[in-house]
RNA sequence: CGGGGUGUAGCGUAGCCCGGUUAUCGCGCCGCGUUUGGGACGCGGAGGUCGCAGGUUCGAAUCCUGCCACCCCGACCA
């Protein structure tokens, strides 16, 4: 992939207008930090939305949906969390318009329609979660509660970045309520492992599991869990989070229940989500100067037929041969679509689907259809083969499975020649610099070294990795003692 | 909010420093014809408050003032 995709936004433009457009609504317009996503973008959205959904629901968990306002008083309840987001806050303050007097034709707003107190709309949804549990919840017995929300959610970010980091954008958000410290820490957890798996086999994005560092956890959570990619350009990229939230949201909104010993307790609690932030992640993953690649599992369309004839006579033999394949196809699951435009030359059809990622293409001409073959070519390899009719469909099947496996191991060998140990400071800098990726080093485990070495280099703490193995070493910047390595990298 | 940059057709741009016919070019769009195994070609055509508002001038895309918007870098963040 060519470096400019992730380094300046224009360069973006050619892969994302596929998928979104930057929300020009209207002059002077805030929205303006949005983005509206296309048909085709959301077909892909539409994709992982299924998926992840179907993980929920293989968890135990259900659906449901709360208010986008949440008023102030709910709001400030728990004070971290308040804290955390109160800088990025959209805030109604009233509910009325009213014709301007001064200016006819125009709209202001009727300052006799002030709320009395303001609502916020969200930006997580953990404060009208919690004080909705709060009246669900009286005993054990009503536990777990399990429950999953599609939802849009509102940060008024000071610089926004098209999917990465978008004023409004979709997610989805996870918030449980358990008996036991413990079984609210497996959800956590579990959570974080179903992301990674879903990043994995269905994305093909290879992921680092970990938990956060005190300083990089989210606002009123006892631990974060991560995944963490690592993009084309060297960067990395937080893919997912799931906090165990301890008794912090139980307390703020008072919600108790009474456990088998008949005593008194705070309910434990988790949240989770993955945001449309999965799609900057997928285009910077695995696209390359020829646009968006994307894996079989997450393609709206597996397949496109693109006709070649000279005649309107070989035109109508390929377009019967063209159904007939769809048949078929469609009998194996396999999403396809025939162009039949002829307002296209074949040339600029290729470059279409090329530049929409669509797995496979197949081209049907005159020599074809003389021969019974089509002309099969590969999105990711950008290679092409001449397949019998007979083989056809099994050749697809096959190579849309392979094609998955391959843009996996692909990224798995790119992202693991990425990670990089350092013993000290000086090759810390010069690899963060030149290699970029992921550095592995040891860490004395405060905040202050995790500060100094953000100022120093921009580079964070990533995660601290959950399968990393033990090893005493010294901290890579003040030479204190450390128990392990943990993973920096410079990060979206 | 600081530091830099940019605003000319749907998109990308030339012209601006050094004011002077009808604002340049490419892509895209529309019509007709020929084409179709990797982004077709020919001919014809449509499309512009030169970001906005003022000022200087016989004359402003060009000079001056103010404003607005966007982009990049930083703080903040999924």
């Amino acid at each position: 992939m060519s470096k400019n995709l992730t380094s300046r936004s224009e360069d973006y433009s050619k892969w994302y207008n596929e998928l979104v457009v930057k929300a020009d609504l209207a002059e002077n317009s805030a929205v303006r930090g949005c983005m509206v996503i296309k048909p085709y973008g959301y077909a892909i959205w539409e994709k992982m939305q299924a998926e992840l959904d179907r993980m929920f629901k293989e968890t135990g968990h259900q659906n449901a949906y709360f208010p986008l306002f949440v008023p102030k008083s709910l709001f400030e309840a728990e004070e971290k969390n308040a804290e955390g987001f109160a800088k990025e806050c959209a805030v109604v303050t009233h509910y009325r318009l009213q014709n301007d007097p001064e200016h006819s034709g125009k709209l202001r707003v009727d300052p006799e329609a002030k709320l009395e107190e303001e609502l916020v709309v969200r930006p997580t949804s953990e404060a009208i979660i919690w004080s909705t549990y709060k009246n669900w919840i009286q005993s054990y017995r009503d536990l777990p509660i399990l429950i999953n929300q599609w939802a849009n959610v509102v940060r008024w970010e000071m610089r926004t970045r098209l999917f990465l980091r978008t004023a409004e954008f979709l997610w989805q958000e996870g918030h449980t309520a358990h008996e036991t410290k413990n079984e609210a820490i497996a959800e956590a957890e579990q959570m974080n492992n179903v992301y990674a798996e879903f990043a994995e086999n269905f994305m093909a994005i290879p992921v680092i599991k970990g938990i956060k560092t005190e300083s990089e956890r989210f606002a009123g959570a006892e631990e974060t869990y991560c995944i963490e990619a690592l993009m084309q350009d060297g960067k990395a990229l937080q893919a997912g989070t799931s906090h165990f939230l301890g008794q912090n949201f139980a307390k703020a909104f008072d919600v108790k229940f009474t456990n088998k010993e008949g005593k008194l307790d705070y309910v434990w609690a988790t949240s989770w989500g993955v945001s449309t932030r999965l799609m900057g992640a997928l285009v910077m993953t695995h696209s390359d100067d020829n646009g968006l690649v994307l894996p079989p599992n997450l393609a709206p369309i597996h397949v496109v037929i693109v006709p070649i004839y000279k005649s309107d006579e070989q035109h109508e033999e390929i377009s019967t041969l063209a159904h007939q394949l769809m048949k078929d196809f469609r009998l194996d699951g396999v999403a396809c679509k025939y162009d039949n435009r002829t307002t296209q030359r074949p040339g600029a059809k290729f470059a279409q689907y090329e530049l929409q990622g669509i797995p496979l293409r197949i081209a049907i001409g005159p020599k074809d259809l003389e021969n019974k073959t089509v002309e099969l070519a590969r999105r990711d390899t950008l290679s092409k083969q001449t397949i019998h009719l007979n083989d056809l469909t099994k050749t697809v099947n096959d190579l849309l499975s392979e094609i998955q496996k391959s843009l996996y191991n692909k990224a798995l060998d790119f992202r693991n020649s990425h990670i990089t140990e350092v013993n000290n400071f000086e090759e810390f800098k010069t690899v963060l610099e030149n290699k970029t990726g992921f550095i592995s080093a040891h860490w004395d485990g405060t905040a202050e070294t995790e500060q100094k070495i953000k100022e120093l280099t921009k580079a964070t703490i990533r995660c601290i990795p959950i399968d990393g193995k033990k090893e005493q070493g010294v901290c890579v910047f003040s030479g204190n003692p450390s128990n392990g390595r943990v993973l920096f990298a410079k990060a979206y």
